[in-house]
DNA sequence: CCCGGTTACGCTTGTCGTAAAGATT
DNA sequence: AATCTTTACGACAAGCGTAACCGGG
C-alpha cells in the first residue's frame, strides 16, 4: 500500500492502459506491471482485468479510497512546506462560481489577486494542496449551518455570506407570476443539473446535465425553458432573462465560506481578514 | 512521506522518545533515527526537537495530518480485504454510549452480536478499519440533518433515531420545576464536559471534565449538582436521580446513525437491515 | 505479426542492524 | 557517568530498466 503503488494504480485505471500510465508517470511498462503485481500480491486479490484493462470489484473499491488518500498526502506535504515557504507575492484565490459575491468584490481591489474559478468540489483540494492560497466555496445548507465539505485537510472554515434562494424560471412559466414558491410546488418539475455550479434541490429530477462553470450559459438555458435552476436570489435577479422567484418555507440557504490553510501569511492573510471582517456567520 | 516514516514519526512524538518508539515498533533506535532524518530531509525542516523530544511547529502540523492519513490507509486496506473475506460468524457492533436505544434493543436478541462501547469519535474509525462490522454513532444535529462525521472512509450512513433533548438538573435547581427550558435560560450555567458521551451545547462553559463512557456516573454527578448535562430526553428520564427538563425552541436534536462499510454480508447485513427497517430518517 | 502485458535478470539504491561516536543532563 | 541520539559501515532486499517472452487480435 505504498503511495507510489497507489498512484500507479489510479493512473493505470484512469488511462485503462499499463503503457500509457508508464509514459505519464515516467516509468517503463515493466515497472508499472511490477507495481500492480505488488499491490495485487499484497492484497491477495486481482485489482485489474487485463485486456481490456479495467478495475475488478476489489479494484473499484480501492480506487474509491486511493483518490482521497493521495490528496490528503499531497495536502500534508504542502501544508508543512508552506510553514517554511515565503509568503506568496501574488495571492491566488480559488473560487467556486457562485461564491463570487459583494463581499469579495469589495475586498478585491486592494491588491494583486489572481482568481481561479473551480467547481466547488475542487476548491478544498486546491487550497489544501497549496495550488491556491485561499478558497471561497459555496453550497446549500440549513441556515447558519456550515457547509459539508470533504475533509482533505484541517482547513480553517469561516462563513462569509448567506443568501436566500430563488428559482430561475422561463418567462412564460405558470409559476412565474407568483411572489414566492415552495419546493413542493415544483415537485414535478425538471431541473438542470449543473454539478460544477449548484447542487440541485434534494430529490429533484434532471432534465439536462450541464458541465462547466459558466453561469451565464446556465441562466440562458433556464430562461429558455430547458429546466429550472436553483440560485442565490441575488444572482438570479441579475440574470439577463428569466424570472427569479424567491423560495419560501425552506431551511435551505445559499452559503459561502472562506477556506484557509493552517498557515496563512502576508497578503493572503490580509485578504482573508478583509473577506471575513464583521461577518455575522460563524465557523 | 512514506507511511512507514509517518508511523514512526507519530509514535516517536506520542512517546516523546526515539528508543521507546523503536521498542514499540520492533525497530532499532538507529532505524527510528534514520526514519526521522529521512522525513526531515525530505521536507527540509526539523520536525522534532531532541532532548527533550517534542514536535516543532512544523512537526505539530504534520502530526495533525499523519493520524487521519494512517487511519484512511488502514481503512482502505481493510475495506478491500473485507471484499474477499468470509462473512464474520459473530457480528461486532461498535456503539457510542448514547446510541444504544430502543431500536437496537429490539433488533438485538435475534443473533450472537458482540457490542463494543466506544467514544462516538472512534466509532467511524473502528468500522472503517474493520475492527467492527457495523457502528452506531450518536450526536447533536439540526433536525433531520445527518451527523457530521469524520470521513475516514466511504461509509454508508443511515439515520436510525432522532430524540428531543433534555437537560438533566439536580433536584433543587431553580429551573427544575419548569416544564421546559431554552438554552438561553441556562446561559450562565456550567456544564459537565464529557466528550466521550455527549457534545456540550455550543458555547457553554465547563464546570467539570468527565472522561470515559460510563453514563451512569455522569448522571450521578449531574444529579449531585456538579454541572448540567444535555441528554436525549429518553435517556434523561431514566436517570435514577435528577430532574429531566425538555429543551424547547432549539433546532438541535439527538440523532443516532448506523455506519456500515461498503461491503456488508451475512449476519452483519441482516442486523443492519433490522436496525434500519422502517426508519423515517434518511441517509 | 503487432501490440501490450509479463517474466527474467542484473544493477543500483535504499533500508536495516551492529557498533562506535557524540551530546546532554 | 549514564542515557539517549547520531553516524559509519556492511549485509541484504527492494525497485527499476533492459530484454526476452507470451498471449490475443
Amino acid at each position: 500500500m505504498d503511495p507510489h503503488l497507489l498512484r500507479t494504480f489510479t493512473t493505470v485505471a484512469r488511462l485503462a492502459s499499463f503503457s500509457a500510465a508508464a509514459r505519464e508517470l515516467g516509468y517503463t511498462q515493466s515497472a508499472v506491471s511490477q507495481h500492480i503485481a505488488a499491490l495485487e500480491g499484497d492484497l491477495r486479490t486481482d485489482l485489474l482485468t487485463r485486456r481490456p484493462v479495467a478495475p475488478t470489484p476489489a479494484g473499484a473499491r480501492l480506487l474509491e479510497h486511493a483518490g482521497p488518500l493521495l490528496l490528503r498526502l499531497d495536502a500534508a506535504r504542502a501544508d508543512v512546506l508552506r510553514l517554511a515557504a515565503a509568503p506568496p507575492g501574488r495571492v491566488t484565490l480559488a473560487v467556486s462560481p457562485l461564491s463570487v459575491g459583494p463581499r469579495l468584490l469589495a475586498a478585491l481591489p486592494a491588491s494583486g489577486v489572481a482568481l481561479r474559478v473551480l467547481p466547488a468540489a475542487e476548491v478544498p483540494a486546491a487550497v489544501a494542496t497549496g495550488g491556491c492560497d485561499l478558497g471561497l466555496v459555496d453550497g446549500l445548507a440549513a441556515a447558519s449551518d456550515p457547509l459539508r465539505l470533504p475533509d482533505v485537510a484541517p482547513l480553517t472554515v469561516t462563513g462569509v455570506a448567506e443568501d436566500p434562494l430563488a428559482v430561475l424560471l422561463p418567462a412564460g412559466h405558470p409559476c412565474a407570476e407568483r411572489a414566492e414558491l415552495r419546493l413542493d410546488d415544483l415537485a414535478d418539475a425538471r431541473w438542470i443539473h449543473a454539478p460544477d455550479i449548484v447542487a440541485p434541490p434534494p430529490g429533484s429530477r434532471t432534465a439536462l446535465r450541464y458541465r462547466g462553470t459558466d453561469l451565464h450559459g446556465l441562466c440562458a438555458l433556464a430562461a429558455a425553458g430547458h429546466g429550472l435552476v436553483l440560485l442565490p436570489l441575488r444572482v438570479a435577479r441579475t440574470a439577463a432573462a428569466g424570472v427569479a422567484v424567491p423560495l419560501a418555507a425552506t431551511r435551505l440557504v445559499h452559503r459561502s465560506e472562506l477556506l484557509a490553510p493552517g498557515t496563512t501569511t502576508g497578503a493572503a492573510a490580509a485578504l482573508a481578514l478583509r473577506l471575513t471582517a464583521g461577518s455575522p456567520y460563524g465557523t
